[in-house]
DNA sequence: TTATATTTGTCCGTATGTATG
DNA sequence: ACATACATACGGACAAATATA
């Protein structure tokens, strides 16, 4: 029960990104927290890891989520703050 | 089981655009969704490469459809619309 | 130390579709 | 009808760093 639409306009890797932007306006992705692993979206989606490592890439382009290699990709936090973060 | 008529004065591209012209009123082909690619088209129909360019390309200046690069052509949507679109 | 699993980084190749010459 | 280029998407593979056991 994808909600990707192979067929529309919009690539893929767009719907994926802006799926990910509503969960994180929405609270579900909250700042410094994971978001899913590429695999993870992977398999969500039903999409290539590619597909998928370029939502991500085009979420950190946008200044949505900040990556920490072989660590995780987490939600980037708009505003100031004081703290370093991102350890689990 | 071509429906084109090289001995018609219509050209061919013409008549190509005609009959996606008409799947799209008769809701074959709905807005927002793919039409056959150029070369979809050119098999089809059985016609050059350039001439099923020139029928997508009448169809965008007539407004039926819409290109977007490197993704395809879509049927066009007429109508005042709020998009989702998926974001920016 | 070793082993495994996870996650991102980086390559390879293939296919489709449009853009252009 | 040909070739080239680019964007998108899929598939696979291996490396490096991290975390856990």
């Amino acid at each position: 029960m994808s909600e990707i639409d192979h067929e529309s306009p919009t690539p893929v890797y767009r719907q994926i990104a802006a799926l990910i932007v509503a969960e994180i306006e929405n609270g579900a992705l909250e700042v410094n927290r994971k978001i899913p692993s590429e695999s993870a979206l992977t398999q969500r989606f039903g999409v290539a890891r590619e597909t998928a490592r370029n939502a991500v890439k085009h979420l950190r382009e946008e200044g949505w989520v900040f990556t920490v290699p072989q660590r995780g990709t987490y939600v980037a936090d708009r505003k100031p703050s004081n703290e370093s973060a991102a350890d689990e």
